[in-house]
DNA sequence: GTAATAGTGTCTTTAAGACACTATGTA
DNA sequence: TACATAGTGTCTTAAAGACACTATTAC
């Protein structure tokens, strides 16, 4: 047997005739953020065609030597000034040869989480071409499909099929609340639980039992009291709590 | 603002500067089956360099105008013979730009399910280039690592980031079992719920309740009473079940 | 009849939900 | 003081686990 290594090109063109028309990979990311009980993700104004004046999900191409999270924390540096550590994984690869009219671009989409106020002040350091839109999906549960999307009240449309990749993220994290701790993610380092709470219900869209919440979350031993309240709240203050292994934010 | 229509190339080229270092694009499918309360994974012995003679995944290049599952269900096509309806999901995309020595080659790796016997139907008008090999994962519930896989109880290794990509597949499946129904998917059309509650033990790899998996299998009314037993097997035969939605295979 | 597994009934345990009650800050 | 929300204690409910018991077929 000839272990003799061809080179790239050699094997390239033995194994993928098609080597010169391979599809495009880009990298599309979903910012999601939480703020006043409404679930928020960071859109792009393009400014080309097609869809020019759309608003987008923020993207672009993965090179060549690039490991896909890094190209995803690329664009989340590029697009929304977010640097530090960031809560991202993938989520789904969407890979329909029409979603871009222009050429075959096979996108991984990925979620990203990250607290309103630090995205605020990331953002003031951004052009003008970027907002956050609010998100709203009228499907519960363990169902699925497109995310609606609005600004100031008004139905906006995504450009692509951006408003699937923003559905299956809204599936997803509401998936992972149950038995993943994620919610801190999008609250500043000290909180309370009935912040957390609020965070829970936007993100499932129902109230959830205040309750078998707080025994449930502080059974799970992921949160550490402080011992410290909050303040100037115009009621009883309550306790501030931060996440346990507080690699967080 | 020029909405003149760019070509491909002059949308490709302003764009993506490096569109003829683009990465390839694959498709790697973890076809599993149950079989004597054993956890099996369809395997290719590689021919060619690098890894040549040892087993990998079945995979392949996606076409230029090939959706992601459609290459999916080619391969398995190819590969296992497999034709009709079977259970494929998208899994996860591996991208490490180190993962196969030659060349950057992006993987949207697939998990297939079937039932053994129709998969051994299948597999007898396959080349022996193909096997079914044990897998074990002895992590248990919701972490996750590389899965093990064995031949005739003798360990082999996978080639390239497979024994990972193998590794994401039983956890998903692990996952799944917990809200979806697709244990019947790795069954004949008519199982017995033991032989259901078997499937779901082995590939968590723990034993269940049985009372409380029969009460929750019943209750979620997903399946039928057929009123016909098993037959020949030398003690009280069980009443046979169908899946609820007989979509199945 | 015995062997072996199928299938049922019921008690215990665990976690969620309901709800009333006390606690403690601001105004 | 009133008010609003924080936080606790306990009862109810729902589902899982434990376990004993009956049922039915092959032999």
């Amino acid at each position: 047997m000839n272990t003799t290594p061809l080179t790239e090109l050699e094997f390239l063109t033995s194994y993928d005739p098609k080597i010169y028309s391979r599809p495009s990979v880009a990298v599309d990311l979903v910012l999601l953020t939480v703020h006043e009980r409404k679930l928020k993700a960071l859109l792009v104004k393009r400014g080309e065609h097609p869809d020019a004046g759309k608003w987008s999900l923020p993207g672009g191409f993965v090179g060549i030597d690039e490991p896909l999270d890094a190209a995803a924390r690329r664009i989340l540096a590029a697009k929304a000034h977010l640097n530090g550590q960031v809560f991202l994984e993938q989520l789904f690869t969407f890979g329909d040869p029409k979603r871009d009219p222009r050429a075959r671009v096979i996108s991984v989409a990925h979620l990203a989480l990250v607290n309103h106020s630090r995205l605020l002040r990331a953002l003031d350091a951004s052009p003008d071409t970027t907002t956050l839109a609010d998100v709203e999906v009228s499907w519960p549960g363990e169902s699925a499909g497109p995310a609606l999307t609005s600004l100031d009240g008004k139905p906006i449309s995504l450009a692509f099929d951006h408003k699937h990749i923003l559905g299956a993220a809204v599936k997803r994290i509401r998936g992972k609340l149950n038995y993943a701790p994620i919610g801190y993610q999008l609250l500043p380092r000290e909180f309370t639980l009935r912040a957390l709470q609020d965070v829970h219900e936007t993100i499932l869209n129902r109230p959830v039992n205040k309750d078998a919440f707080r025994r449930r979350i502080l059974a799970s031993d992921e949160l550490r009291a402080t011992g410290r309240l909050e303040e100037e709240v115009g009621h009883r203050p309550a306790e501030l709590y931060r996440f346990s292994s507080s690699a967080a934010v």
